[in-house]
DNA sequence: TCTCATGTAACTTTCAATGTTACGAACTAG
DNA sequence: CTAGTTCGTAACATTGAAAGTTACATGAGA
């Protein structure tokens, strides 16, 4: 999710197409990482890829239009909680009083988090990410002045 | 989580003390592994431990003045979300308006599940699993005519 | 004193996530 | 059409954290 986010974030700095391999050394990976993460994301239509010269993947949609949901969904959906439920033994009725009880808090939370998600566009954190470049700049131009 | 409260259940239906080989067998697990999230519980008086003969676990307080967030932490408040953030480049500025966008949302969402987890208490899960265990007996000697 | 039980360090095993290699398919430039 | 690039994906290897195991010390009761 979050290197995801990341990728997705750098490939809306450049214009043209970004090969696997550029991305992989960006995130510090392989490309074959890159490709397996990026087939979710190209089959929910988020992007799009070119073989062969001048390839590579390209975003299909606006970052205006992308929000964290759309990514997290894109991604497989997979499980948001560490904590799952013991799977194990459920007919015993100590286990189904005690998953009742984590579903029903964990299902909230769950559902919180993603409508959360929901609000969250991709436009808004390019905007944070340039904010804090500019912030960068004016800091370090003017000697490191302030703070410490 | 779910293997601890599974024990604590069990635990309150036994009036002496639970040595760590018995709890081992209920989770099919080892005594050591149940020793070791035992520890944490003991250090925060939800259940006290007796060496020797007629040894073993006890509940140190009653069901309904535990919640599911006391046994969160007295397991060590262990991370609740699969999905982490990155910690790798984090001087990054893309990957740190991303660890602020999703930090935003999983806190928000965390601090909703605490909050969840303080208002069950282990007696509300006992209550269920005997409503549980008395539903399953009415089935079984109606002959299971309901439902299908 | 002998047995039972916890306490804990050290080691081993397991398992899922990640990384890697290899090769096929599709595309472009020349 | 040929050569160079790039994605697509299967198969295998590596890694790291969680769980399991062994071993032994400590304390308590019969």
């Amino acid at each position: 999710m979050s290197g995801v986010l990341h990728v997705l974030l750098h490939m809306a700095e450049v214009d043209g197409p970004v090969t696997s391999e550029t991305l992989a050394r960006m995130m510090q990976t392989n490309p074959v990482v890159i490709r397996r993460v990026m087939a979710g994301l190209k089959a929910a239509g988020t992007v799009r890829s070119d073989k062969g010269h001048g390839g590579g993947w390209t975003l299909a949609r606006d970052l205006a239009s992308l929000t964290l949901l759309d990514i997290y969904h894109g991604i497989g959906s997979p499980p948001l909680f560490a904590i799952g439920n013991r799977r194990e033994a459920p007919e015993c009725a100590v286990e189904q009083a005690v998953n009742e009880a984590l579903d029903a808090s964990l299902d909230e939370a769950e559902a919180l988090l993603l409508a959360s998600f929901g609000t969250v566009t991709l436009a808004t954190l390019s905007q944070n990410f340039h904010r804090r470049l500019a912030e960068r700049r004016a800091a370090t131009s003017s000697g490191d002045r302030h703070d410490h």
